[in-house]
DNA sequence: CAGATTTGACCGTC
DNA sequence: GACGGTCAAATCTG
């Protein structure tokens, strides 16, 4: 414990030095003609250091926090299905006899529903619906709440006949913040975009009021690793007291590049440590910006305090996430550094710095 | 014309 | 009876 202090201590220490050097150079090299590309590198570099230190704060600090904020699902009672390992399924099987009652039995409202995950997203511009979340959705129903300002939209997966898919969601444009929608996922997806199948991507542009021709849109598509990218160009996600490895979380975990194994944060362990080279394949390799990207042209994931989301076992009815998508920063050129690729893509020894390779 | 959205009505829960 | 979730006909969109 000491030595990883150390070590990380040591390390940001490194890392703000280097930074620091970087800058030097890059400051010396501004008084030369140098291409443009080898000063975005170093750049880059300078940030990726810095971001490599905060990171490490932020690590700290999340840690310390974790010690003294009590989860919410520990205030629950663990039901028996939580503690086999399997508690959505068995609730999602009971979210689905209650939608298969209801195709019987018309409008029969189902029982309260057990499987939910609630998010928030925020849209700075105020304009734009909530994200992309990597599934398609059919809107199904709109209602005014009694103590909401704005309406609360309802979708149910697309693939809700064809595959028996009955994943549903409720997106509520928050009171306080109109640009903050609350996002509440309800059963899990057994449709092939549950499974993690990889369809050829096919953007589908929905908007919550087509009519008004604005950026108000909704946008559902597959979730490939093309949509998984512009996706993760313009997430900012903030998640406190998460846990369980088996959730409706509705990113695609594969196509994300993290996955909901227990003890495994946002940040898989071969690129924790090297966000850097996670910026240059996400911002030079990984950006194929499609003309549904609009919003999503900016390679600016960032996934903070995602430690110990899936860790603490959850009680179906209480899964708090927060994420909030800042669409503010996507024309910025700074790419963070947080988002996960998977180890598996890059090799770590892959010559990154080689002459001409981002040209 | 197929599929998605809108919207008023219906229904269960509290 | 109020509220919220869902249905389904009407409407819209590509």
């Amino acid at each position: 414990m000491e030595n990883e202090c150390n070590w990380e201590h040591n390390t940001l220490i490194n890392e703000l030095i280097q930074g620091m050097d970087v800058a030097k150079r890059l400051k010396e090299e501004l008084r030369t003609p140098y291409s443009l590309d080898t000063r975005d590198l170093q750049v880059q570099m300078i940030l990726s250091s810095y971001e490599k230190a905060l990171r490490i704060l932020r690590c700290n600090e999340s840690t310390s926090k974790s010690q003294t904020i009590t989860p919410l699902t520990t205030s629950l009672p663990e039901s028996p299905a939580s503690t086999n390992g399997s508690p959505l399924s068995e609730d999602f099987d009971g979210a689905i006899q209650d939608h298969r009652e209801v195709k019987n039995k018309s409008k029969k409202r189902k029982a309260t529903p057990k499987l939910m995950d609630q998010i928030k997203v925020s849209c700075e511009s105020g304009l734009e619906g909530p994200h992309e979340d990597g599934y398609n959705w059919r809107k199904y129903g709109q209602k005014d709440i009694l103590s909401a300002k704005y309406p609360r939209s309802y979708y149910r997966c697309t693939f809700r006949n064809t595959q028996n898919c009955w994943a549903t969601k409720q997106v509520q444009r928050s009171d306080e913040d109109p640009t903050i929608f609350d996002i509440t996922y309800r059963g899990k997806h057994t449709c092939s975009q549950g499974n993690n199948a990889i369809e050829p991507y096919k953007s589908q542009e929905k908007q919550e009021k087509p009519q008004s021709h604005n950026n108000n849109d909704i946008q559902h598509a597959h979730p490939s690793q093309e949509s998984f990218t512009n996706f993760s160009n313009t997430l900012t996600v903030k998640t406190d007291n998460l846990g369980n490895e088996q959730t409706p979380f509705p990113f695609p975990s594969t196509s994300f590049g993290y996955t909901t194994q227990e003890n495994q944060s946002w940040f898989p362990s071969g690129l924790e440590n090297d966000s850097f080279l996670s910026s240059l394949f996400q911002t030079h390799l990984l950006s194929p910006v499609t003309p549904e990207s609009n919003y999503f042209s900016s390679p600016t994931f960032q996934m903070n305090e995602f430690d110990g989301f899936y860790n603490n076992p959850r009680s179906e009815s209480d899964i708090t996430e927060i994420i909030s998508t800042n669409t503010s920063v996507t024309n910025s050129p700074i790419p963070n550094f947080h988002f996960p690729l998977d180890s598996a893509d890059i090799d770590p020894n892959f010559p990154f710095n080689t002459p001409g390779f981002f040209s």
